[in-house]
RNA sequence: GGCCCCGUCGUCUAGCGGCCUAGGACUCUGGCUUCUCAAGCCAGCUACGAGGGUUCGAAUCCCUUCGGGGCUACCA
């Protein structure tokens, strides 16, 4: 019987979360719930000189706001914890003493800049980069000589001969010679474990059995490969390793702050769903195999498998996301859609957030709910419901002004008042009745003048219908103010 | 430089030897609809990087080449 599943998603949160970690962590997620298995979120914060709390902080606030939920990690815990490394590092330390003691690690006490010396001769003389294994047989004499001198020792992980051959689930059978994998680092020289100790030493620990992760790490696999070795690890039980294609930004280079937005929170303050994110990022680099495009979360659970991910790399694609992010939010039922859309609402100041406001508001939103992307168009959409002082947009005071214009708002003010009825239909009759049957003008040129003084823009909602929800008093009102324009 | 990965419309992709005069989606262009803006509908543009093989037949298999990317840290 084949073993449970579990994958974990493990960044290192130096910055906010970005589009190429999300897309990771989805995949992640997605092969966990597909295959019914344990979906497993790790914090590898082991370069505390780049790793904040706050990016910790971030990194868990944003999986949550996306949906993709994990069974083993931080808040919720796990038999496996501590799942942030910097509170595993007496677990790293003991595996290094371990390795040590084996022979498979040991203390080299060259100097950074000897090290860089030795690439840069490397480098010239056209060979293969990497550290010579120098410090790989000191005797006790030596060894004593560069402790009088001062030298602090890192460890280093032994790379026998040979090679290391692989396969991985996306790529196939991937083989590294070991000349080009030099003796690596371990732990550091103030005794802080490194990624290529703590992510090996974890992912057996914690009884990981699938990585799947950026296909940055691809080569650093035969390493990690080495680390499972060293512990003793069966070959049969080592992970499953699937390197995802990278995401890559408009300039075909892997998609960094230079190159477009990409941190998630970001796009949360745009305005877009994360059902959008989710399933925009779920198509870069891997299709349900047909034409299907609209995908929801519980979809992407039951179709997602590894075999159908890509080896090449994406590039990501705004309107793209815009697109989807527009028929996610023309998805929403009412009340959803008021739920994301009343913080961009009250954000911007449109609202102060009481029941009667809301009760507008709900009204309100399925006349915009087809013509916008994102929510952050709600604010503009509806400012014309709530906006205290009115004033007609400067740019389209001097469309209202000429005389046709003036005739319209003048004969509309005089057909509107005595409507005892006040809503779309009754509005729309006694306007189409006097301004196009009676005065011969064009639905666009009436109308228009019409949007312009009740709504103080040439793009609005639907008229009448916004007319509806302003109601009587105050469209009249403005109306009436257009004409001293 | 070395090692490794990758290569279908502008972009994301379908395709896994004949169903391909290469399909879908986004973008773009034109049109319809229309009270603005959208949405919707219709139409159009545009691709198998190149060169060799293998085969009756190749986008699909092999080789070479070109191009792109990653790694080459006491980052991950």
């Amino acid at each position: 019987m084949a073993k449970k599943v579990k994958v974990r998603f493990a960044p290192s949160p130096t910055g906010d979360l970005h589009v190429g970690n999300i897309r990771t962590a989805l995949f992640d997620w997605a092969y966990a719930r597909h295959t019914g298995g344990t979906f497993l979120f790790r914090i590898e914060d082991t370069d505390t000189t780049r790793v904040t709390d706050e990016y910790i902080q971030a990194a868990i606030d944003t999986l949550k706001w996306l949906g993709l939920n994990w069974d083993e990690g931080p808040e919720v815990g796990g038999e496996n914890g501590p799942y942030l490394q910097s509170q595993r590092l007496d677990i790293y330390a003991e595996w290094a003493q371990k390795f040590l003691d084996q022979k498979d690690a040991y203390h080299c006490y060259c100097t950074p800049a000897e090290l860089e010396a030795t690439r840069e001769a490397q480098r010239a003389a056209n060979v293969a980069p990497g550290y010579d294994g120098k410090c790989r047989d000191l005797s006790a004499d030596q060894v004593a000589v560069y402790k009088s001198e001062g030298r602090e020792a890192v460890i280093r992980m032994r790379m026998p001969d040979g090679s290391t051959t692989f396969v991985d689930e996306i790529r196939g059978e991937v083989s590294f010679e070991h000349k080009f994998v030099p003796d690596f680092v371990l732990v550091r020289a103030d005794g802080s474990p490194l990624y290529t100790l703590a992510v090996a030493v974890d992912d057996i620990l914690m009884k990981v059995t699938h990585v799947l992760r950026g296909e940055d790490l691809l080569s650093s696999t035969p390493r990690q490969i080495r680390v499972y070795q060293a512990m003793g690890v069966k070959p049969e039980d080592f992970p499953v390793f699937a390197h995802l294609p990278f995401v890559m930004g408009q300039d075909n280079a892997k998609l960094s702050k230079r190159n477009g937005e990409v941190s998630i929170a970001w796009y949360r303050e745009q305005g877009y769903l994360p059902e959008a994110i989710c399933n925009y990022l779920a198509l870069l680099g891997w299709s349900p195999g047909d034409d299907r495009e609209n995908i929801t979360m519980a979809e992407l659970c039951e179709l997602f498998t590894v075999e159908k991910v890509h080896s090449s790399p994406a590039r990501f694609d705004m309107k793209k996301l815009e697109a989807i992010n527009g028929d996610k939010i023309r998805a929403l039922t009412l009340d959803d859609f008021l739920k994301w859309s009343l913080p961009f609402l009250t954000k911007t100041g449109i609202i102060a957030g009481t029941d009667s406001e809301i009760a507008l508001v709900k009204s309100a939103l399925p006349i915009i709910q087809e013509r916008i992307v994102k929510l952050d168009e709600v604010p503009q959409m509806l400012k014309f419901l709530f906006v205290k002082e009115f004033a007609v947009e400067v740019d389209s005071v001097s469309k209202i002004i000429d005389d046709v214009s003036k005739d319209v708002l003048k004969r509309s003010l005089k057909e509107l008042e005595p409507l005892s009825t006040w809503n779309h239909d009754s509005i729309e009759a006694a306007l189409r009745a006097c301004l196009i049957e009676e005065m011969g003008l064009k639905p666009r040129i009436a109308f228009g003048a019409v949007r312009i003084a009740t709504t103080g823009s040439t793009i609005s909602p639907p008229l009448f219908e916004s007319m509806e929800l302003l109601g009587k008093q105050a469209s009249l009102a403005r109306i009436a103010a257009a004409l001293t324009l």
